[in-house]
DNA sequence: TGGCACTACGAAAACGTTTTCATTAATGAA
DNA sequence: TTCATTAATGAAAACGTTTTCGTAGTGCCA
């Protein structure tokens, strides 16, 4: 590896003229810096980002805290994208990307806090985890700077998905269509279940309409198997809904499922709308009615505001930033309104 | 932080002595490295990764190369499966993964093995990209550890799905239920392509068939449309295929929606086999027949193997490791056979 | 000519480790 | 008691940077 020593030694110039040339200030001849950067070039010199991280106290590595649960996290379509998204932005400002885990280090195993610090990580962003553990809390009442996903901490950033609004867009669509008798299977209880649930009556209640208890059901988020059993639950009603959501667009397929078993179709005997618009949503048939969350805006945020706030912190706005998502209209509900005037 | 020299000032003793009794050296009287632990754990010492890093030229830190174009390299679920298991058991060894990019350093963009020299990567797994161009052709190139994914370079491990065992299971299954009318949809041009097409072929004519020309179109992965396309003039044949593989899961979507447009049904009208076994192929109406790879087996092999090729190289052999499959039989294949015998 | 303000550069310390080698203390043998 | 051996510890250099501060050199003005 070539340092800053080997083109000191060649330029016939000091390491700290070397290092003073290389990062432009302006305390160097011109000649003499466009000297010293032609030869580190053509020595093919690269910094090193270990000793300049022990000198300056920062990494431009950035941690990212998902899910530690095999097969949740980066297999979840919808982080996924996030993810994809916040890292071609972190990259686009020169950021490297880092998973913060619970490994082993110096026979002990570290906290995600203590996995930060030893990374020297100049920031983390964190989602699609168990916030209430007392690790992720460690974390997030740390100095460190941290944005989250689809989570509300205070005193720290957040971006969360507009659940309030999407929710309320799918109901005032559904209902546009004339559907009063609407049903909904939830997903697990959080805070992104709260939005979404409270926002569906709410929004129901605007069109007079009230959904009785049997058609509030639980599910889990991405269980086709669970989502499928309620499904079937809200089919041997005797009065049955004419549309269902669902949790997720994945689980939505359960839905599908039991709908087909039942001698059915989607969407003439019942409608079924998603959530979240992943593209198997639109591989479906018929295709969903879905919610598609702006995943790409999601991720983009993230890394803005951490860079944010760790480049400028006096300057951020410590704020929970909504990023609304669209509504994705394929076949799966029917028009009840024209079905009656036609 | 608290470095070593506050435990050595606490301890009344050297750094180097903290070093040592913190790393289980031997030469340090048990009392006394017992009590520099102590005191370590109970100030809330963690080692500092950038200095240990700068003076043993290690990181524990693993790179992944994926593919820099946006929306196929995390959002790709045959890869995210993948990554997912290399993550666990890189961890399980106490290394952690960073994103291997051509981010800007130094007023310079750097190739992917700058990059990995920048941030003193201890090794690297390269997986879908286009492992033709100069920047990673350099990498594999350099003295760097390095482990392939579905890709062989001479004198480097590669980790490679067995196409030719899973193509010639599928084609063997397809045949046992009467199927002799055989088409192919196959993915771009690439070395994949080549193995599943080859072994396409001679598995064919293990059992006396022989595809004709007009049965072996060419789409893309991943590419529904193109697909719905390619299988749209398969059905226009007057000589019609019973049985139509696509490029993976995903564009056999596209299969299936050229199916229901042509006014047909999967499979009593025509059979459709994947490739791949995403979660989602079973999600379809009628399950997709496919082949399921085994990421979990990929992405944990390629740990295993980077590591060992890091700790331990005189005893790493270096030599292609494929990874067998395993044929899911979804509903999406008729079986010709039974009906000639019923 | 002397004094002053710049400009351009370098010496050296520091960041937190690891590791070599020397040194001291303790132990055992003679 | 003395010498040799082993065990335990520390001093110091080194890894590759950044950054502070000092110092020459230069030009300018009075």
């Amino acid at each position: 590896m070539v340092s800053m020593k080997d083109i000191a030694a060649k330029c016939g110039v000091s390491v700290a003229t070397v290092s003073k040339a290389l990062n432009g200030y302006s305390d160097i001849g011109k000649k003499k810096r466009e000297e010293i950067q032609a030869v580190a070039k053509e020595m093919g010199y690269f910094p090193n980002s270990s000793a300049r991280a022990l000198k300056t106290n920062r990494s431009y590595d950035l941690g990212i805290l998902f899910s530690d649960n095999l097969h949740s996290g980066l297999t979840h379509d919808y982080f996924a994208a996030i993810l994809d998204s916040f890292k071609v932005t972190a990259e686009a400002s020169g950021y490297d990307i880092t998973f913060t885990s619970m490994n082993m280090v110096a026979n002990r195993r570290m906290s995600y806090y203590e996995h930060c610090r030893y990374r020297g990580l100049d920031g983390v962003v964190i989602a699609n985890i168990d916030f209430t553990t007392p690790e992720v809390l460690e974390l997030v009442r740390s100095s460190l700077p941290v944005v989250t996903i689809d989570f509300t901490f205070d005193g720290r950033i957040a971006i969360v998905s507009d659940n309030v609004k999407g929710m309320k867009d799918l109901v005032d669509y559904v209902c546009s269509l004339g559907h009063t008798k609407i049903a909904y299977i939830h997903g697990d209880e959080n805070s992104v279940t709260r939005d979404r649930l409270s926002s569906f009556h709410r929004a129901l209640y605007y069109h007079g309409i009230a959904a009785p208890d049997e058609y509030i059901l639980k599910s889990r988020y991405r269980d086709g198997e669970t989502t499928m059993r309620r499904m079937e639950e809200l089919l041997s009603l005797t009065d049955r809904p004419t549309c269902v959501f669902t949790p997720d667009d994945f689980s939505a397929v359960g839905a599908y499922h039991a709908v087909q078993e039942a001698g059915l179709r989607v969407p003439e005997d019942i409608s079924i709308v998603g959530y979240d618009g992943i593209p198997m949503s639109q591989a479906l048939f018929p295709k969903l009615t879905t919610l598609r969350q702006d995943t790409k805006q999601i991720g983009k945020k993230a890394a803005q505001e951490l860079i944010s706030l760790i480049e400028t912190p006096k300057t951020t706005l410590i704020e929970k930033c909504l990023i609304e998502g669209e509504l994705v209209e394929g076949g799966s509900v029917m028009n009840l309104a024209s079905t009656l005037v036609t």
